[in-house]
RNA sequence: GCUCCCGUAGUGUAGUCCGGUCAAUCAUUCCAGCCUUUCGAGCUGGCCACCCGGGUUCAAAUCCCGGCGGGAGCACCA
């Protein structure tokens, strides 16, 4: 359209010029060798769906620009600890193949914590507050200074001395940073870098009652770790203007930030809190319940770690909010496991049916259609035709179908008619459904919405266990256990 | 209310900085057909997008202005 007027214009514009095509994730900003990058979960329970992302891109990007990624456990905060999630979050950053260089504990730093915080006060660009706290946020939101913002350093340093004597109760001093009264915006304005609690911490209990808050331990850390990039959810915006107070104060380099966009996730369950409450209570069976978002879950049921690594570095870092996309990360999955999943009947709400006038019949199947060499599963029904199909492949009137892979039945009038083994039949149209022989297994599959599916199973997938295989028109599951009963997780179909 | 950020198909993404090969990429979903003894896989085709309005320009997804819409933060949580 344009072209064709420019041809004329101005040929010499058309000259190539070969835009470069980098799939994956962008390039970081301000690579100088390598650089080096933290995870700071919180260890209040294990990972979720959430949370790979930050890991997957993370390790990604050390991987390739090469350097050393951190895991930081960010526990200042007692009163929101589970003691397990120290096990549990290395774990699934493992199963996630994500790369940790070295582990960081900040309750093991607090004494690095107070030493930048006299720091600051000494340089008067922290002060200890005794006031009532709805007190000190209502000056700060009319941009006026608390009577303790400007006293002397000896002064403050005394009442930074009682923080720790327990001359003070919770909430009667914390020592806040400065920032600037006058920032347009009060989210950014003089900051609270440690208070006193006295809740007993799981790994320290109550050897201290002063604990640095996030934005005073993540600046302090991020620096003496010497991050060069820093990625971060958006909600973090504000706290990261706040670090940057602490960065100049001191002269420190800072990280370059990246911050992404919140992800919601449909039909997830994250909240560690209402999971945690419906494992004691019900109706979660535990941090793997197949209902959770938690990667525990994920791998439970069998989606790959690499699905999900391929979904996060598809979806990339950018700073709008995205959709999670179930079907797509199914789809990846799939891809993954489809050739290694050997196919099984499986039937679910189970019918049965008797094959009048056939012969002795053996059903042969392929183990999977792409891989004959894998051969044939043989299912003897032997002198008793008998077999099941589920309730919901009943032909509402009287029809022909056929048993995959067994023989073609006609149903009239309640009966079922052996009629041949011709595959002819199919070119008519004819419905294809799978059965199971009398002597199969009793099989549950434990769905994602909390139902259980009760069905049969033929008896060659009770030799699966511990495989991902697809129970044909069915799902993939993984065959998590075969005796008594066996026991299938749904994945996805 | 205040501060900041962001708007490309159902979803995610490329292109936006440096306007022209953009009649807009790729993936996934969805629809149709083919193939297949699975509702899986494969193959082919199709639907669907530059938030809106002005402006600048020969030319705007791209630059400027104004709207509209969405999000985050305004915690002694992270």
């Amino acid at each position: 359209m344009q072209r064709r007027l420019l041809e004329e214009l101005a040929p010499e514009l058309l000259v190539k010029e070969v835009k470069t095509r980098e799939m994956g994730l962008p390039e970081l900003k301000n690579v100088m060798g390598e650089v080096r990058m933290r995870m700071a979960p919180n260890p209040s329970g294990p990972l979720h769906l959430g949370h790979s992302r930050m890991a997957i891109l993370n390790d990604e990007y050390v991987k390739r620009y090469g350097g050393l990624c951190y895991n930081r456990f960010e526990d200042t905060d007692p009163a929101r600890i589970d003691p397990t999630a120290y096990d549990t979050i290395p774990e699934d950053l493992e199963w996630l193949g994500v790369k940790i260089h070295k582990t960081i504990v900040q309750s093991e730093r607090f004494e690095t914590y107070y030493g930048i915080a006299m720091k600051l006060l000494e340089m008067g660009k922290a002060y200890v507050c005794t006031c009532k706290p709805d007190h000190w946020r209502d000056l700060k939101n009319s941009r006026r200074p608390c009577e303790h913002r400007e006293q002397p350093l000896s002064e403050q340093k005394a009442r930074w001395d009682k923080m720790f004597d327990g001359s003070f109760k919770p909430e009667e001093a914390s020592l806040i940073v400065k920032t600037d009264l006058e920032h347009p915006n009060p989210a950014i304005r003089d900051f609270v870098g440690l208070r006193i609690d006295d809740t007993p911490h799981p790994r320290t209990g109550t050897r201290y009652r002063v604990y640095p808050l996030m934005n005073l331990a993540v600046a302090v850390d991020d620096h003496l770790l010497d991050l060069t990039h820093v990625l971060r959810g958006k909600d973090h915006l504000n706290n990261t203007y706040r670090q940057e107070y602490i960065y100049n104060y001191l002269g420190w380099k800072k990280p370059e930030y990246i911050h992404y966009g919140r992800v919601s996730i449909e039909d997830a369950q994250l909240s560690k809190s209402k999971i945690a409450k419906g494992i004691k209570q019900g109706p979660y069976s535990g941090w793997d319940d197949p209902q959770l978002g938690t990667l525990r879950a994920l791998r439970r049921r069998g989606i790959r770690p690499e699905a999900l690594r391929r979904y996060w570095v598809e979806t990339g870092i950018k700073e709008v909010d995205i959709e999670f996309s179930w079907k797509t990360l199914y789809s990846f999955n799939r891809e993954l496991i489809d050739d290694g999943a050997d196919r099984y009947f499986f039937v679910a709400d189970p019918v049965e049916v008797r094959i009048e006038g056939a012969p002795e019949l053996v059903g042969r199947a392929p183990v999977h259609p792409e891989h004959p060499e894998r051969g044939l599963r043989e299912i003897m029904l032997g002198r008793d035709p008998t077999v099941y199909i589920s309730r919901e492949d009943l032909p509402e009137g009287n029809a022909r179908v056929r048993l995959k892979d067994l023989c073609n039945v006609e149903f009239v009038d309640g009966k079922v008619r052996y009629i041949g083994n011709s595959l002819d039949l199919l070119k008519e149209g004819v419905r294809i459904i799978h059965w199971v022989p009398k002597h199969s297994f009793d099989a549950v599959v434990l769905m994602t919405d909390g139902t259980v599916k009760k069905g049969k199973a033929e008896p060659l997938l009770a030799s699966a266990k511990g495989k991902m295989v697809q129970l044909e028109r069915f799902a993939f599951v993984r065959v998590e256990e075969v005796s008594p009963l066996i026991t299938c997780v749904f994945a996805h179909r």
